[in-house]
DNA sequence: AATAATCCGGACTAATAGTCCGTTTCGCGT
DNA sequence: ACGCGAAACGGACTATTAGTCCGGATTATT
């Protein structure tokens, strides 16, 4: 059934490696310094083969934090509870919230630099597409009176690169996520525990 | 004591032109084409004119949404309740959040080009600031067991240009302040009532 | 009218996204 | 081992745009 012919090994190679001197930049400097020629350079690549693997610069950005939250969209399809199915709604979503909010914490400059290159077709990037199914979905559950499909891009808006940066403070890393957290028990209503499911203390970009 | 001599009048003139020629661009085509080169051209002026008049293409835009919210930030702080003081939090924040809503439904594409322009320091925007600092109150008003600061923030963050023309159809105008007032009513807590003090329609860019 | 403060304009620089195509490398079939 | 077509490479090239700079024009003041 016409397999696709797999990737050369060069091409492997030269993949790894921008992804590579992405990272580098991204945590030297601002988001700002990442040009792609100067990704180029630091890979030790021609500027073509940036852009025939990730296209643009968003493209680029997009695969670095897909490699950064491939395993939390994996645990949430088909994990264990209570990330995965069957747990409570509530449950569901402050875990899912956890687990977002620690890649957002350490790869805050990453979101941003992301954000800033896709402009206009953020909504339409799978993975963002993704997030939002699923917190809709859980939305919906737990308060069926509300507009799940808004709330849940209002839940993912605060996933700014800069808010998150503003809202963690170098002596309690985890702000940000248990501010998260709260909000979304507000939403649902009652009980307003906070802080549940808090995982160890994210290493990434600054 | 020294009064700061008044704007020229060629001065004046010209940076009426420049804002008049942004609003006419941003209405055109969506809020990639107003490059500052076009703007001076269409505003009959040299690029030199706009970046001294504006500082650079943040300040520009920064302007002309100033100039739109003047209105809601005057009757905000001293107008009558329930937008000015006076009411009980949950009206004003509901009928300022109806304000701004407006605003945001009427110029989505001119807050789209704003956030792409601002990047980083949209949090330090005056503007910014004083809606930050009005929301914040009125949340810890209403509900002092929460992260008001946090919760200010994700209110504001709602407000993203793409989003607002997203959950804008155009059978339904006010659509997005609807759901937005909905949330924060969620967030107070209680009494879920929704839809209060909707003015007519806007008509603005696009 | 003279003069000084202010403002104007558009040529110039610098940075950067994205394209293009001649050249090189890879891996499969023989 | 070898040859050949597909795939990948690289970096010069284009296009766009933010922002700077300064000689000259305009405005207000006396």
């Amino acid at each position: 059934m016409a397999q696709q012919r797999a990737e050369r090994v060069d091409a492997t190679r030269n993949r790894r490696a921008v992804l590579h001197a992405t990272e580098q930049l991204l945590a030297e400097g601002g988001g700002d310094h990442v040009s792609l020629d100067r990704v180029a350079a630091l890979a030790g690549v021609g500027k073509g083969t940036v852009f025939r693997r990730f296209g643009n610069r968003a493209g680029l950005l997009q695969a670095l934090l897909e490699e950064r939250s491939r395993e939390l969209r994996d645990a949430v399809k088909n994990g264990p509870p209570p990330l995965g199915p069957g747990a409570p709604a509530r449950d569901r979503m402050l875990a899912f919230l956890d687990g977002l909010g620690a890649i957002a914490e350490g790869n805050a400059v990453l979101l941003s630099a992301h954000e800033q290159a896709c402009a206009e077709d953020k909504y339409d990037d799978p993975s963002y597409r993704f997030w939002h199914r699923h917190l809709s979905a859980l939305l919906a559950d737990g308060r069926p009176d509300l507009d799940a499909d808004f709330l849940a891009h209002a839940l993912l808006a605060v996933f700014d690169g800069d808010l998150v940066r503003q809202m963690t403070p170098a002596d309690d890393p985890r702000r940000f996520t248990r501010s998260v957290q709260q909000m979304a028990t507000a939403l649902l209503g009652r009980d307003d525990r906070q802080g549940v499911h808090l995982r160890p203390i994210p290493e990434q970009d600054q």
